[in-house]
DNA sequence: TAAAAATACTCCATAGGTATTTTAT
DNA sequence: ATAAAATACCTATGGAGTATTTTTA
């Protein structure tokens, strides 16, 4: 799926010897130089300066071999990704994820994955962190995904995405026509935040406590049990609230609600995968590659 | 340069329909029939389900169009900057780099400058950045490549590359086991700097002041004029030495000198183009863009 | 039955081969 | 004189076309 006459380029770049590369490819040396002819009447410039016995890259040509590499690169992983479609899988998957995950991140994932392998039955198991670490040491699922830090002895963690907790309020709040505030401000400010015992609480305090800010001085509106809760209560309030990016992702794109940065502050948390320790089963290791690279096409669509 | 069956499928993807995309790449369907069915064949995948008269993508046509995108996207770079290449220039361009930048940043470039652009007569002029901004209000020079941060209401700055002057020490230094310090260790090491007036020292001292580090802390165990006086030095001794990372590249790479990092404290600086203010001469904007170009090369490769 | 994709077949451009000439050390 | 690249010429694969058939909404 490469341009072969690239192929060919490359090889001569390397090799510096149209016969060498001629060897390597198993084609003939007249072959060699009629691509490289091609290349060089394509973009009207020399490649290589030939002086009789040696072959040197011009100035274009390493500009071209530059290129070329990305496009080698690129190459390699698109056969490596089609490879992983490739493999037929039969089984059941026992996958448990922690709340942001299983509600903004997981379903776009989940709907691809058996897109592509319809033969896997999948059993999803939705609680909090705590509890899918419990899960998966009971061994009622092979794979977990959550948001939390913690970090045990008999679990074995694999980074799966970068998230970050932001503060958001509605676009139309007077409070938020400003695109960042200091956080000596966020006292004054009213807040929503999520119930005590959640995840994304703990985050944003300890964020807090490292910041010198007591949460006695905040002014906190209200505890609220969900991200959807929070995003409705907002709308129609001044209240912010301190949310998962992935959490509002639609809304801030659709423009009803707006991230409000803070100055030197940021609570950025982690996403990992949870397996038992030792070599993962084949279902649990296909369903972590698939998720690592169909997460990557939408942070680039972000 | 770009596969052009990989251009048919792309076109395709986009328009959802064999008959538009034939259409708009000027052949006739059944060539893109073949087309895609090749793709098919050789990725033994199918890339669109064809339901009689709505085509939609499958899950490796996706896969694949996200790829096509990135290699779309690198063959448009090419072009562009062969096209730069072609073009061909005369006259004479004069030219000022303050000390970092003249010594380490721009010997290959301005190599491979010459190899592309053999009619083109270069002057270059090497004093400290505010010599050489004197020099191009004076007009002795039409573009100036400077390390410092002063701004100028009367000179046009464009950012040119990233800089870090990092804490550098002899590899076979004992005080140099770790790869990171922390900062408060700092005034315990012999430290050599560069000399008062220098752009390298003011940049460290600052950064040093932010952190609530006196200077009158440190423990200084010589001034000394030149990068290349300072590397010496270190390697014959157990003194550290704050230095731009373009001066000390090859010393790591071959692993006489090590650089040592210290926990949350970084001294980043910018290299800046400077210009007269208005629109730029041909020259003088083709340098630049190539310069901008042929960094990233290397950069590539740290 | 109508609109779109697939198939059948024809033609020519070009990738690749062999044999030979040119070029620079 | 020799090793390597360029040129000349031949063959066969496959890219693109026209005409037609198949498919499903």
């Amino acid at each position: 799926m490469f341009d072969f006459r690239l192929k060919v380029f490359d090889t001569v770049a390397r090799r510096l010897s149209f016969t060498k590369a001629a060897d390597e490819l198993f084609i003939t040396q007249p072959a060699v130089t009629k691509h490289i002819k091609q290349l060089e009447n394509y973009f009207k410039l020399p490649l290589f300066e030939r002086k009789g016995n040696t072959v040197t890259l011009t100035n274009a040509g390493e500009l071209l071999l530059k290129h070329t590499e990305s496009l080698q690169e690129i190459s390699r992983r698109l056969e490596f990704e089609i490879s992983l479609l490739k493999e037929s899988h039969k089984g059941c998957l026992r996958l448990g994820a922690s709340t942001t995950v299983f509600q903004y991140v997981l379903p776009p994932i989940l709907a691809r994955f058996k897109k592509s392998y319809k033969d896997v039955q999948l059993q999803m198991l939705h609680a909090n962190t705590e509890h899918i670490e419990q899960a998966l040491l009971r061994k009622e699922i092979e794979l977990g995904v959550i948001e939390g830090d913690s970090k045990r002895r008999d679990i074995h963690y694999t980074p799966f995405a970068r998230d970050e907790i932001v503060l958001v309020s509605s676009a139309k709040n007077p409070l938020a026509k400003k695109d960042e505030i200091r956080l000596d401000e966020l006292p004054s400010i009213p807040l929503l935040l999520r119930e005590p015992g959640s995840g994304t609480l703990e985050v944003v305090l300890n964020a807090l406590q490292k910041a010198d800010i007591k949460v006695s001085g905040l002014n906190v509106e209200m505890y609220l049990g969900s991200s959807e809760a929070i995003k409705s209560y907002l709308l129609h309030s001044t209240c912010m609230a301190f949310i998962s990016r992935h959490a509002v992702l639609k809304e801030v794109d659709s423009g009803c609600l707006k991230i409000v940065a803070i100055k030197r502050f940021s609570v950025p948390r982690q996403f990992f995968f949870i397996t038992h320790p030792g070599p993962e089963g084949g279902l649990t290791a296909l369903f972590m590659r698939f998720a690592l690279l169909n997460y990557n096409v939408q942070s680039l669509t972000l």
